[in-house]
Order: C-alpha cells, then structure tokens, then sequence
DNA sequence: CAATCCAATCTGGTCTGACCAGTTTGGCTC
DNA sequence: GAGCCAAACTGGTCAGACCAGATTGGATTG
C-alpha cells in the first residue's frame, strides 16, 4: 500500500506529499476518512514525523486535508473547493466584494450557456428535483443550501470542472452576503421565480436564453449591492 | 519590527504564517528580497526552527515565498498568482486542456468587455506601448511574453483583480500549449492583427466590440485544438 | 593587481527523542 | 446499563544534532 518514491531533485516532504496525493486520488483513501497517524506515516514510509508534518501541513493549507488535534488528519469532503486557500491568503490580499459579484455573474452566465448546450435527460431530472426540493425548503439555511445545489448542479451539467471550481470558490467567499440576500422578504419567490426560469432556458437546450435568465437572476438578487457593473452583456456599448 | 502574537486558537506556525503574512503585505519585506533565515526567525519569535519551517511550508504552498536550498527563503515577484497552488493541486486533479481552453475563452471575453468599458487615456497609451513593443519581437519566447503582458494588461485594466488572477492561472496553465502554438508559421502575424482589432476595440470603449475580437482571437489560435465549444457567444441557439 | 580557488561559515534539509496537551477508548465503578 | 476516570492514543512543540548545498572572503597564484 505505502511505498517511498524517492526523487532526486525532490526533498523528503514533498515525496510524502505526492505519495499521499497519490492515496487520495487513487480513492484508497475516502472522503472523511482518518489518515494514518504522524508516528504510523513516518514508520510506513521510513521517514522522520517533521518531514512528514510538513507534508500534511502542505496537504491541509491545499485545503485537501483537516488535522483536529488529538484526533487526526482527515480527507475533507469537498476537496475541489479552493476556498481554503483564499481564506489563507485574503490575509495577503483582500476582494473587494464588488470584484467577487463581477466574477461570479461572468462566471454563472458562461456556465449557464454551457450547461444548456450540454444537458441530457437525465441533468433536466436532476435540475427538476432539485427545484422541487428547493420549493420545500422552509428555513433560509435550507433554501440557501438547496439554492447553491441548485447552481453547483448547473456548473458540473456545464462538464467544465474548472469553472466549476472558480465559481465554487466565488460561491463561498459570499456565503455572508448571500445569507443577508436571502433573509429579506419576498426574496426567496423571486429567486425560485428565477430559477425555474433558467430551468426551462436549460430544458429547451437554449444557451442564449439560459444566459440571460441567469443575468437577470443574479442582477435582480444582488441589484441593491452592485457597486458597478457597466459590461454584463455583450451588446452594450461603453 | 517582529513581535509575537499569540492566539488561543492558533498554532504556533499559524500565528508565524499571519506574522509572515503581515510583513509581507505591510512592504517590510519586498519582492525578490530574501526573508530572515530560519534560525533568526526562530530566535527573533521566540519559537523552534521546526515551528518556524512549518510556517514557510505554508508560504511556500501558498506561492508567497520561493525556498532555497542553501540560500534562503524568498519573497515571489508574483504573489498574486493562483498557479503555482494548482500546479501543487494536479497530483490530486488534473483539468483537461478543453475545459482550459473554454474557460480562458470565457474569461477572456469577460474581461476584455470589462476593460473596454473602464479603460482611460492612460490604459490606451499603455495598451499602445506594449503592441508596438511586441511588433518588435524576433523570437517566440520573447513574442510569447509579449502577449502574455498584453493580455494580463487588458485585465488590469478590467479592474476585476479576481478574473485577473483566474485568468493568469489558465494562462499559464496552458503555457506548453501556446508555445506550441506560436510557434506556427504565420502566427504571429495573425495573433498581432487581432490584437491590433481588440486594441481599436477597447479604444473605442466598445465592449462588444470588445469582446467579439477577443472570441475571434482566441478561437482563431486554438482552433485547431478546440475539441468543443458549443456555446461562446450569447446569441447562439443550441 | 586581478583572477582564481578553497575553506570557513552561512543556508536549508532531515533526523532523533523528548515532553505537553488534547481526544479517544476501554475498563472500572456505581 | 449508565457514567466516570485513567491509560493509551493523537497532534503540537521543542531542543539539539548532523548533513548537504550555497555563499563569502581571504589566501594563493598568474
């Protein structure tokens, strides 16, 4: 199962490292499931535990793991997403949330159009699922989790993951903002309003007019937050 | 100058990182310069060297410091960049080049719109500068470059310093591609006269316009490659 | 005097072994 | 059977040592 692969122009941390990217993609090892522990690693792999600390540090700032002291590391569940490593860096560098909203409407509108292009029948049955589940949802939480299944679901019909993963990591630096939108009255009509709107623009295989839906949708929701936004579409002239 | 801030809820490396962090976003500490070895800083904050090697792992993993062997750590020239932390992630997940190639087609679209709208006096001497500078190159590393400068220019201008970063992570990416490509006889010539379009384009502060010579750009460079793109405009019916 | 070379001394890379502080677990008590 | 507590885990941190590559400055040599 374990075996050392040793590099020459790689130091021992880094082979550890790859070694247990290796475990990880290769699915041995699950989502949420336990490591072996520091002292169980360093004798598997015949290294000292520093090196191997500096291996799982690597793994957990990538976001790909979460060592809970005492217990363990253990493989995140989301392992796509990339927000850990803003969280680390906003420290460095800061967005504005103006930028975020931006590239969040850029984002969901290419990916709308591409998701409509690309859809089967069995995306339509899960999208209609989903939308229904949605329209159950009573509590803002629910309705925001269903709300970025909703999307997500859109951007992997979309078979474009790495804009799914931009767009994952947008998604979740806004998560505050898109509680407050949430939480005002009559929001949570419209939002379903719209969805069924992109829906349809979905089912009818119509990446225009899913593109415009999703426009609409995400301009109506955060109109009263949007600082600027003077390009969305791309018939407008400056 | 280095102080030690200790939080409950933080690990000894944690609350190195933020300090090393802080350093670094405060100008203390420049670009290219090299940071205090490992046992200075192990002294000067009053904590072990591994403690302190565990802290520069995450800068390196993050892209903020380059490390050494022999020499030191030091400060990135590009610390804005996403790529080296993807570069580190591919082990777990590698993109295809088609989904890389759609997503720089959208987000280069995007943001040429983008700066076509926001662009001023300034952004269209320097766009001027750097076209007339790239007529000038004899050779593909140095034309790639280049373009590489013109396109990140374009982005700069877009203000969006979100898409400016996703997009300089596609980039380079898929940087063993466009090498390929450039290399192409005529290339250069057809790559130039769209960048001379995209040019007129943002001039005219016209993002359509804009976005529109961009499509035709890239697509026209990729073309051969393109193993899919059902949907890169918004007016297309699928 | 200038160019060269080499050794002292920097630097990071790695290991050992120890101790502390949380968590988990299993057996003991009630 | 439920609850509790101690032993045996786990990660967190440290000290000190040694190796290997890089740097540097003085001694050597042209």
């Amino acid at each position: 199962m374990f075996c050392r692969i040793e590099r020459d122009d790689m130091t021992v941390p880094d082979s550890v490292f790859e070694n247990l990217c290796e475990l990880i993609s290769s699915g041995t090892l699950e989502a949420g499931q336990r490591l072996p522990s520091e002292r169980q690693l360093a004798s598997l792999l015949g290294v000292s535990r520093p090196s191997i600390r500096e291996a799982l540090r690597t793994l957990d700032t990538l976001g790909l793991t979460q060592t809970r002291l005492g217990s363990g590391s253990y493989l995140r569940e989301n392992v796509a997403s990339l927000s850990h490593y803003f969280v680390r860096r906003q420290t460095a560098k800061a967005y504005e949330l103006g930028e975020l909203l931006e590239a969040r409407i850029s984002l969901e509108c290419e990916v709308v159009a591409f998701a409509a292009a690309r859809v089967d029948a069995e995306g339509k049955e899960a999208l209609k699922t989903l939308l229904e589940h949605q329209e159950e949802m009573e509590d803002a939480s629910g309705f925001l989790k269903a709300d970025f299944a909703f999307h997500e679901l859109i951007a992997r019909i979309s078979s474009n993951f790495f804009l799914l993963e931009m767009l994952k990591t947008v998604r979740e630096l806004m998560l505050e903002v898109n509680m407050d939108v949430i939480k005002r009255p009559g929001q949570r009509l419209v939002a379903l309003r719209h969805h069924h709107r992109i829906y349809e623009a979905i089912c009818e295989q119509d990446p225009g007019k899913a593109r415009r839906a999703m426009l609409k949708h995400l301009e109506s929701i955060f109109g009263g937050k949007k600082p600027r936004r003077p390009a969305a579409s791309s018939k407008k002239t400056g």
